[in-house]
DNA sequence: ATAATGACTTTCA
DNA sequence: TTGAAAGCCATTA
């Protein structure tokens, strides 16, 4: 045993929990809908961290566990910028019935999910 | 510890 | 509807 300095009763921890946390909400969304990150964060019990939902997305080995592409911005478009994003994303979408308007933007109202 | 960055959101014009 | 500015938060340098 060691001598840790003040244990902390049970606040944050491992940095993992959180970002699992936020790509287990992220696989729930069910096909054929959206979800903003803002909504993804909340439901993830992470209130206000939106940036963290695509900061997550950035830095965790995607995959086809995690529908990445189901999360889009509050503005009902595709936040990702860097090349061989965008238009994956468009393309995922597409295919899995979801329309984009030409300029790249998507009815929330319509395909926003809904918990 | 402070500064800078970013797959964001909301508000104002 | 579109565009710019401010707000917020974790991670990195």
């Amino acid at each position: 045993m060691s001598k840790r300095r003040r244990d902390r009763p049970q606040r944050e921890m491992n940095p993992p929990a959180t970002h699992l946390r936020i790509l287990a909400t992220i696989a729930r969304i069910p096909e054929g809908s959206v979800a903003t990150y803002g909504q993804v964060a909340k439901e993830a019990g992470l209130p206000g961290r939106a940036r963290l939902v695509g900061y997550v997305l950035r830095v965790s080995p995607l995959g086809a566990e995690v529908p990445w592409h189901r999360v889009i911005a509050a503005a009902g478009r595709i936040s990702i910028r860097r090349g061989g994003g965008p238009g994956l994303q468009r393309e995922l979408l597409l295919s899995e019935g979801v329309e984009i308007d030409s300029r790249g933007m998507i009815e929330l109202s319509t395909y926003r999910w809904k918990t």
